[in-house]
DNA sequence: CGGTTGCTTGAGATCCATCAATAGGAGTGG
DNA sequence: CCACTCCTATTGATGGATCTCAAGCAACCG
């Protein structure tokens, strides 16, 4: 689905015909990476903004102590950087989960595609709202909830982001997070994240094998978890600043 | 000093003249809060994007199980919230933490000044990706690194945020957190803030009494958190886009 | 098949939270 | 100026959540 990111955008703003052609064109050229692959390394300097189109990519730091933090996950239709600025160099790195395909998108085009048109404008900057959004989603996640609340809150936010471009079918979804990578974004031990996950399996809450994750009560997981997704902006009213324009 | 956002953007741009004259006059209207009073809340809609002229502010969120995460901390010319767009509704609170005056910038003047000038729109998207940058590195250390790692390395990296803005006195400066705000920020709880703080007082590495903090040996605090200031983007070379605009 | 990777389980250790009590300051009103 | 209150800092004791180490197993793959 290399339209994911369009899906994801409409929730946005209201985009014309032409806006939607102006954002398909954008997405080139088109790369493809094998699992676990790197595709950007902390460090480097980065030449073009990452838009995923098929498999998930994460973005991750190593420390010092050899500890590794998964910051985001990124899924179908993710701008995996900021659309209006490239830092001369990575604070982080990106790599593959899954064989991923990605636009490499450069620069100057989408921020004339930024320019051309106030609905392009608003929808990426809504974008970049809910990106920020849900990274503050895990600081609270980190600081503040338990393992359990953590690792269900998570299974719920990945529900939901999918569920936005399409990749859900009802509560299941394809899940290519080993136990270990969830550990390394949840801040936890492997080990644990198996306890935990055989917790939530013995409460009749879900069902995971072979990477493919069902939710059998989605309602009691968003609850288990304080989940609310009202932080993910879906109602879409946010203002954009710029040449006079003003809420739809 | 209200020039703290000038101090702050002239290290992700050069600015000539005419664009700190515009980034001055953006800076209004001027309101004044009490310490510990909120400036927005959750829910709320917003109506403007508040910069931080003076005193320090936080961003946080109140969970269900009654606990608190701050997620970011604010000093002055600092810019709350991402310039080019307004949520529909907050998904945190912001309040002071100290008696704050800050700008309550409109989303219409900011958007005309950055349209109006280049290198006031590299600045402001510089200040993004810090700001961003900030956020991912707290991640960091909420997930994987130790409670004396992460409080040695939020003094240091307070220390280099307040060293932009002049606001250091060598390897001091005024740090108006409570013990239980540090808990909050952390993810610890105060009671382990306390003795974390006495462990650095005992090694000799920092003074703290009446909310001033100094460093005595900033190398080894530096060593002891493996902080690396990179992550700051200090050196200026990030690339922005929009109107055929290239490096400098 | 042998090797690799990921999952599972057990046991023990540790970090950090929680509970509880005391003490110091800062403000407030009489 | 004193009595009172509230908030913050401090200290001790205890318990629990989660980590680490270690071993066995299942699945996959060249």
């Amino acid at each position: 689905m290399d339209d994911a990111f369009l899906r994801k955008l409409r929730h946005g703003a209201g985009l014309t015909d032409e806006d939607e052609r102006v954002l398909q064109d954008l997405a080139k050229p088109v790369r493809t990476v094998n699992a676990h692959a790197d595709i950007a390394i902390e460090g480097s300097e980065p030449h073009h903004l990452p838009l995923i189109l098929e498999g998930w990519a994460y973005r991750y730091k190593l420390l010092d102590n050899g500890k590794r933090q998964i910051i985001s996950v990124f899924v179908p239709g993710d701008l995996c950087q900021p659309f209006g600025v490239v830092p001369q160099f990575l604070d982080y790195s990106l790599a593959a989960l899954t064989p991923v395909t990605f636009a490499a998108i450069k620069l100057n085009a989408i921020g004339a595609a930024a320019t051309s048109s106030p609905h392009i404008r608003k929808a990426l900057w809504w974008d970049l709202l809910v990106t920020s959004t849900v990274e503050r989603e895990r600081i609270v996640s980190l600081g503040r909830r338990t393992a359990s609340e953590r690792l269900a809150h998570l299974l719920c936010e990945l529900w939901a982001r999918l569920n936005l471009v399409g990749l859900t079918d009802n509560a299941a979804y394809d899940l290519p997070l080993t136990q270990i990578e969830l550990g390394d974004l949840l801040g936890l031990s492997s080990v644990h994240v198996n306890r935990l996950l055989q917790e939530l399996r013995k409460a009749g809450l879900i069902s995971l094998r072979g990477r493919r994750l069902v939710i059998h009560d989605l309602k009691e997981m968003r609850e288990l978890s304080f989940f609310d997704d009202s932080y993910l902006q879906l109602q879409d009213h946010s203002r954009i600043a710029g040449s006079g324009f003003r809420r739809q």
